[in-house]
DNA sequence: TGTACATCAGTGAACGCGCGTTCACTGATGTAC
DNA sequence: TGTACATCAGTGAACGCGCGTTCACTGATGTAC
C-alpha cells in the first residue's frame, strides 16, 4: 500500500545504511537483495522502486560508507587517537560500522571503473585528512608520509581480520604492533 | 572413462592450480565449480572425485597459494628486491599469480577458522622470511619492524589494486610511494 | 605375452535451491472539486 | 472542511538462471589367469 512522501524518504534511507553495513561486514556478492530489505523492514518486491538494480546499490553505497567515514574524522581527533580507533579491537571487530576503504578493500578491485572512480575519491579524502595532522613543511613529504601511515593501517587492519578467527594471538599482535610503530612516528 | 594412475594426480593438480590462480582473481563466492572444472579441462562431475566439496577446495587452494608463495621467496633475494617486486605494478595487476595473503585478504576474513589458521599460517612464515632479511639485533624490534613493512606492503598492494581501473594515476602512485618509502628504511 | 573381466575416472543430464528481477494487485496517500 | 477519485509505494507470487551437488552410465585402465 502507498506511504506517505516522508516514509518513503526514509525507507530509502534505511536501505541505504542496511545495505552499506551489510556490504562492509560480508561483502558484495555475499549479501542479497531479499536479505537487504528484510532486515531494512520491507519486502524484496519494493527495492526496485528505490534502486534500479542490486549494482546500482553497490555504488550508492560504497559512496554512503567513504563519505561518512570522512565525516567522522572531519577535523577533531588527533593522529594517535585516529591510529589507535583504527587500529582497535573494536573496529577490527566492526567492519560493518568501521572504515568501508578497508572492509570493501580486496571486492573493490574486481568492481567497473566507475565504483573504483567513488573509492578513489574515498581514498584521496582519507589521505588529505591524514596530511592535515601532519606537522611536515614539504609537501610532497608530507603526501608520502600519509600514504605510508594509510597503507599500513589498512595492511594491518586486513591482516589482523583474517587471522582473528583462525589466531586471536597473531590478530592482537598486528594492530598493538602495529600502533605502537606509528604512535612511535609522530607522538615524540 | 577410466584415466591412467598419472593422469588423475596431475588432474588433481591441475583443478587445484587453476583453482588458486582463479580464487586469487576474482575471490571464492565469484568463481563456480563448473567454471575450475572447465578451465582445467574437465567436466563439472569429475569435481567430487577429487574434492569433497567447493568448501574443502577453498581450503586446499589457500594452503596451496600460501605454500607456493613461501617457496618462492625461501633465501633468494634481499628485501629490497622482494619489495620492489612485491609493489610492482605487475604484481597488482596479476593477483592470479601473486601474493595470496594479498589476494584473498578481504575474504578470508568471513571464512571458518580453519581457513584462518591456514591464512595465519602464511602470514606467520611470511613474516619470518622478512625478518631473516632484517639487520636487527633486538628479536622484539626485529618482529615489530617485520610486522611494519608486511603491514604496509599489504595496504599499498590491497589500495593499488582497489583504484587501478578508476584512477590509474593514484594506483601508480601509491605502489611508488610505498616502495621509495620502504627502502628508504634500509638501504642505506 | 595374451585374453577376459573388474575397476573406476570422467561424462553429462538432472536435482533442489536461492539468486536478481518482474509484475498484477492492494490499499493508504495525495489531490481536485 | 468533506467527498470522490487518481496516484503510486509496498506486497508477494512468479520468472529464468546459474549455482553446488548427485548419479546412472561409459569406456579405458589395471589385474588375474
Amino acid at each position: 500500500m502507498r506511504v506517505s512522501k516522508e516514509k518513503v524518504v526514509e525507507h530509502r534511507r534505511t536501505i541505504l545504511e542496511t545495505a552499506s553495513r551489510m556490504f562492509r561486514e560480508r561483502g558484495f556478492s555475499d549479501v542479497g537483495v531479499a536479505e537487504i530489505m528484510q532486515a531494512s523492514g520491507l519486502t524484496h518486491g519494493a527495492f526496485y522502486g528505490h534502486f534500479q538494480s542490486k549494482a546500482d546499490l553497490a555504488g550508492e553505497a560504497c559512496r554512503a560508507a567513504c563519505a561518512s567515514g570522512r565525516e567522522r574524522w572531519e577535523g577533531r581527533p588527533d593522529l594517535s587517537t585516529l591510529v589507535d580507533i583504527y587500529l582497535s579491537p573494536t573496529h577490527r571487530d566492526n567492519p560493518g560500522e568501521g572504515c568501508a576503504i578497508s572492509a570493501l578493500g580486496g571486492e573493490i578491485a574486481r568492481q567497473p571503473a566507475e565504483l573504483q572512480r567513488d573509492y578513489a575519491d574515498g581514498v584521496s579524502g582519507f589521505l588529505t585528512q591524514i596530511e592535515d595532522r601532519l606537522d611536515i613543511e614539504d609537501p610532497v613529504a608530507r603526501r608520502a608520509e600519509a600514504v605510508a601511515i594509510l597503507s599500513s593501517m589498512v595492511g594491518a587492519l586486513t591482516l589482523a581480520r583474517g587471522v582473528a578467527a583462525g589466531e586471536p594471538a597473531l590478530s592482537d599482535e598486528l594492530l598493538a604492533s602495529q600502533r605502537a610503530q606509528l604512535r612511535a612516528r609522530f607522538d615524540i
